[in-house]
DNA sequence: GCCGATTTTGACAACGGTTTTCATTTTGCC
DNA sequence: GGCAAAATGAAAACCGTTGTCAAAATCGGC
C-alpha cells in the first residue's frame, strides 16, 4: 500500500483545497496514471487512517480529503466556492467542547468543527460580475 | 406537504435524539401508517428547510435528524452509543467562528459544530458489563 | 537470476442511502 | 359532483463507496 499511496499523496499536496476521490482519480489518469479508483480509495482511506490526510463531508456527503502542513489538531476555513482552505488552530473551541462533554458528563468527547464562508478573492470576483 | 410532514414531525418529537429517514419510515410502518419512504424524505427536507427540525450526518454518511425544543442556533452534544441528544448553546464558538473568518477576509461564515461522546448511562453500562 | 509466497492492484459487481420518475390518489375550491 | 393542483408512493435511477477476485507486482530465500 505504499507506491499509489505516495502518489494520491502528493497529488493532494499539490492541491489547495479538498479534493474528493473522484477528482483525484481523475486528475492522475489525466497526467497519464495507471491506477484505478479502488485504489485511490484505498490509499485515501489509509493515509486518513495514518492521519497524514484530513477528511471532511462536504453537504451532498461526499467524502474530501487534503493534504494539511500542521500534524496536529486543528480546523479549517473552507472558501465555500473554490475550496481554498485555510488550516486554523482553536483552543477556545478546544476547551469549550471538552467544557461542554463534562458538563453533562459525556466521556470519550470529540468534536466536528468546520468553518465555511466565501473567501476576498471569490467576494471580489463576485462583486465586479 | 402537510398531513404526511406533521407525522413524521410528530414521530421525531416522541423520540429522544437524532434518527434516519429509514428508521422514521420502519417506525411509522410498524405503528401501521400508511406512508412511503419517498414522503418520509420529503417531509424531512421540507421541515429541514423551515428549520423545524435539525439535519447532521453521521459518520457513514446517514443524514439524521431531531426535531429541536430550541429554534434558535444551536449545536448538539451527541452519545455516540444511544443517541441522546443535549441541546447546547456556544457564544464562543460563535464567536471564534465570526473571528476566524474575518482574520481571513472571508464572507458569509458559516460553521458545523457538533460534539460526540459516551453519556453517563452509557459509560456505566458499559463498565458493569 | 529464479521461484514460490505474499501483497497490491484494478475492472467490475454489489451495496445503501437518497433522489427522480410518473402514474395514481387525495385535496382544495367552485 | 366536477375539476385542477398538490401530494403520494412504488419502482427505477443515481452516485459515491465498498466488496470481490483474478491478475500483476513485490518480496525473500536460494
Ligand atoms: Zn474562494
Ligand atoms: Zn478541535
Ligand atoms: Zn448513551
Ligand atoms: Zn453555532
Amino acid at each position: 500500500m505504499s507506491k499509489s499511496s505516495d502518489a494520491v499523496h502528493a497529488i493532494l499536496r499539490q492541491s489547495e483545497g479538498f479534493r474528493s476521490a473522484q477528482d483525484i482519480f481523475t486528475k492522475m489518469r489525466a497526467d497519464g496514471a495507471k491506477i484505478g479508483l479502488t485504489t485511490v480509495y484505498r490509499a485515501l482511506q489509509s493515509l486518513s487512517d495514518d492521519g497524514r490526510v484530513d477528511m471532511l463531508r462536504t453537504d451532498d456527503g461526499e467524502s474530501v480529503y487534503r493534504a494539511c502542513e500542521s500534524d496536529v489538531h486543528h480546523h479549517h476555513l473552507v472558501c465555500r466556492r473554490c475550496g481554498h482552505t485555510v488550516e486554523v488552530a482553536g483552543p477556545d473551541v478546544e476547551r469549550w467542547a471538552e467544557a461542554v462533554g463534562a458538563e453533562y458528563g459525556f466521556t470519550e468527547v470529540t468534536h466536528t468543527v468546520e468553518v465555511f464562508g466565501t473567501c476576498p478573492d471569490c467576494a471580489s470576483a463576485a462583486g465586479s460580475r
